[in-house]
DNA sequence: CGCAATCTAGTACTGATGTACCGCTTCAGC
DNA sequence: GCTGAAGCGGTACATCAGTACTAGATTGCG
């Protein structure tokens, strides 16, 4: 493996490691340390590549932010929009873990840059389904949806429901 | 001034306090110290009241999230859905302090029974006007736009279409 | 082959934090 | 009125954080 490799895995493990935390422990516990004892490297590791902690931060908020474009992304080039409920409901249970990171991250955070260029790759994503207005209802429902059922922990299975509704009545007829 | 009336203030003051440090700084911001200075008091104070920082977290996510209620149920009980622009406009510009520090403190801390005590309150006051599941709907993407309009601090106003949009296709007809 | 730059490990220092403790003042109830 | 507890100010201590520093290892590159 060569150099430029080894230490992009060691970035890549930091951010990831850096997720588990938020995730887990909240953004407050992330710290270089906890940071370099999840991702198993040394404080020093963590230091060099991501100087402060608001690198840190930041690093985590972007991936997580793009990671979230890719994935629903997938969902709507292969299946659908019908398939946005399946998408929900896997940020909701497997995924918990990044998603939690990224509302913690985002709201925490409240990087402009981010959140613009996150919301633009959402935006886009919908330009052939409906007007901008209904898509931007269509996001701001589902994330509504995705955030009331990270916070209750309740069963995902009405997600379902509830998005045939919102989908029908704005992009159905 | 009684005794008890007096050492209330003091409680009140400090959850005051939190909330403003939530809302400037974030939830990592939140100390005894910190707490202790913004509001006025000792430290002694602040220990006295809420031993824990958990202590202090929650006793401020609980007064955010009653205060949400209260406010929503006021515009509601005086002007009926249509204000309910009006209401999000507000959480966002004068209530902006508020209702960011609502989201950290439930995002950060994930008290299932704050978020269940929170979600019922809001979803009693819709149930004149829909059925449960659009209640859910409506609240579900209220938050959203009122999240999106939080964290891209755009200019607020496109909200009364788009809420005009939601209630149309939901309680409408 | 050799050198500079990148990267990692270890450690140290300063400041801030959670929390406990001591004592003083003030009020509520008997 | 007395007394005990609530409330609060001040202080102290152990812990842990950010950050800097040094030294050594590894690799890209001329």
């Amino acid at each position: 493996m060569t150099r430029a490799q080894s230490s992009q895995r060691v970035r890549d493990a930091i951010v990831a490691a850096t997720v588990k935390v938020v995730a887990r422990d909240g953004v407050a516990a992330v710290t270089h340390r906890a940071v370099a004892r999840e991702a198993g490297v040394s404080l020093s590791s963590t230091t060099w590549h991501y100087a402060t902690k608001a690198d840190i931060l930041e690093a985590a908020l972007r991936w997580t932010a793009r990671h979230e474009v890719e994935r629903v992304a997938a969902y709507l080039h292969e299946r659908g929009p019908e398939a946005l409920a399946d998408w929900l409901i896997e940020q909701v249970t497997s995924e918990r873990e990044t998603t939690l990171a990224l509302y913690r991250l985002q709201i925490e955070l409240l990087s402009r840059d981010v959140h613009r260029e996150w919301g633009r790759g959402l935006q886009a994503l919908g330009d052939e389904y409906a007007s901008a207005l209904d898509v931007r209802l269509v996001i701001a429902a589902l994330d509504g949806l995705r955030l009331s059922v990270l916070l209750s922990g309740e069963d995902p299975a009405w997600l379902r429901e509830a998005v045939r509704r919102q989908l029908a009545v704005l992009l159905g007829d």
